[in-house]
DNA sequence: GCGTACTATCGAAACGCTTCGATAGTTGAA
DNA sequence: TTCAACTATCGAAGCGTTTCGATAGTACGC
């Protein structure tokens, strides 16, 4: 025999037809459990494996997702997307899917930077990592193809999403703050453009007033264009210029919790008995600081599982429910808060 | 009509058959410039795009790269491989082909972690990048898929590489050092099986030989059983421990010349004052630590990109040439070691 | 002006699977 | 005992390409 065994290979060697082995292949009823035995056993003997491109054929599915990253994004040294990615490739080996990761730049611009897989039919369904231009989300819409949003969403537009319990995590922080005796605390941030570091600054101001903690003006900088590390310097250098100073400070991210204890340190000030400091994000760099950051970690390898069954769901379902995907965050204590948790 | 527009479509619109079509699709000989000239010009009124598992179907070629990685090596903080990756992918597409990524434990355990696009029939070649466990290798030989290692390379097979130029670049920091006048210089190493490792070490003592300069056995370090910044930091305290002290250190890759780097400053030493340190890989820690490290860089997109040319050469020229390709590299001189260049 | 050698185009088969409608075979209610 | 309602299986069409062999049409040497 040539080659590797076809499906026509097994219907011979099982004395059934084509559509009986295509029916066990597809896991269909109306097949008695002899026959599937049979089929089965047949497949394992001659390691028969269905040949993607003619199923997409037949079946007008192409079995493969499209995930989309702009470039920055997966390059960044933090793994973060690079984990949620993983995730969502190792949900998909579950469910027999590929996925075909890509990267754009932020905005479409021309016709030929368009995802191949998206003007080869190649995908049936999207999903996009991390804040990107609205042009990409439109295109796809157009598509009607299935989209799931990762770790950014768009309220204007009805979109399914997974992303971090942004407000769950910032109110974790206020309150582990306040049972280390803290009522002073302090909000760094900035771009609060962003819908996630928009959710953990409002987030931080319901919690703090729904625990009867006022919030001083001057201990919250949130006018930063960027968030990252020297933001977060300059963000600190202004509180710690005001004479009434917090005893703790809610940094919107890691990124910008690191910048925030340079600036003290710079400063002379002690992290944390002089000030204690909260992160967000659980970034690798937050383990290397001085002291230790205590920050809120999410899983991201379940985010993109996450995603990866929201999009089977409404490819198999054909369905148009727009979900909201809440990833679980937890708070990680390290030393840079100044309370120990027994 | 409903739906988007197939081959056929083009074919009466253009008023031609379908196989004419095909033969501009595919770019063959035999078409008159007039015919394609109004073949493209209804592909491009039509929008047209063949259809991904329709090609694969008719001509055997499923269109897809695998790009297999250890999940150790992909998840790391240092974005190598994700470099490399998409060097790949974005080579691939001026090819019209997909790129799968997938994951693998080191080493092969058990069928069902056989990345599926082997079983399936779904790639017309595979690229690895990273050590990888040699049962891999093996069944992927098996295969008969062309194959292209990147960044890892195994002697005892014969196979097509991607490797950055481990010697040039050993000898660029020796020559380096050496210009700025040292003529006593250590080595900082381990893990020597691998054959990264292996060259850069050989070639730091065929370089220091070629020079006219000895080496005297306590100052090179090589027996650290990995090379993370830990091994660093303990191979340098055995250095420290001798009498006659090298002046320089030449790290075997950035990692290391961090922990050589901490080792000597806990040790009261100074760099580059008291010894001048180099490392190998550019990796973005080296940027952060005080004094930034002077290393070797190699372009990583750029050995993606090659990898997937090669692959690409196998696959359409059928040859099985084996070629080891070597990525240049280049000096990034920053202040550990010392010396200015003009 | 004829035969040869190309060149440009075409028709039809083939790729390996899914799926729809048809067909026996079986069950069970009337 | 008959007929309706299933159930298990099958045959054939179809998915959108590529490719191979056939066929006109053109050019050219003699």
């Amino acid at each position: 025999m040539k080659g590797r065994p076809t499906i026509k290979d097994v219907a011979r060697k099982a004395g059934l037809s084509l559509s009986t082995v295509s029916l066990v292949l597809n896991k269909r009823q109306n097949v008695s459990d002899e026959t599937r035995r049979k089929v089965l056993e047949v497949i394992n003997e001659l390691g028969y494996h269905p040949q993607r491109s003619a199923r997409g054929l037949a079946s007008s599915l192409s079995g493969n997702i499209g995930f989309v990253l702009t470039d920055d994004h997966f390059t960044q040294a933090e793994p973060f997307y690079t984990k949620i990615f993983l995730g969502t490739e190792f949900e998909a080996r579950k469910h027999n899917y590929y996925v075909l990761l890509t990267t754009v730049a932020r905005t479409v611009r021309e016709t030929d930077e368009i995802p191949r897989f998206l003007l080869e039919q190649n995908v049936d369904g999207v999903i996009i990592a991390g804040r990107i231009g609205l042009s990409w989300i439109e295109y796809i819409r157009r598509l009607k193809l299935p989209l799931v949003l990762i770790d950014y969403d768009v309220s204007r537009y009805h979109l399914s999403s997974v992303v971090m319990d942004n407000r769950g995590g910032a109110q974790l922080v206020v309150d582990h703050l306040h049972s280390g005796g803290h009522t002073k605390i302090g909000f760094v941030g900035g771009d609060l453009d962003h819908p996630s570091i928009a959710e953990r600054y409002s987030s931080f101001r319901e919690t703090m007033q729904s625990r009867g903690l006022s919030v001083n003006d001057a201990w919250v900088q949130v006018d930063e264009s960027d968030t990252r590390t020297d933001n977060g310097y300059s963000a600190m250098q202004k509180i710690l210029s005001s004479t009434d100073r917090p005893t703790a400070i809610f940094a919107v991210n890691d990124a910008m919790a690191i910048g925030s204890i340079q600036c003290l340190k710079e400063s002379g000030l002690r992290v944390p008995y002089d000030m204690a400091v909260v992160g967000f994000d659980n970034i690798e760099a937050g383990l290397y600081v001085e002291p230790r950051l205590t920050t809120i970690n999410v899983h991201r390898e379940q985010m993109g599982e996450l995603a990866l069954r929201r999009i089977m769901e409404m490819i198999t379902h054909q369905t148009n429910i727009v979900t909201k995907t809440l990833a679980p965050v937890e708070l990680v204590v390290r030393e840079s808060c100044g309370i120990k948790t027994d």
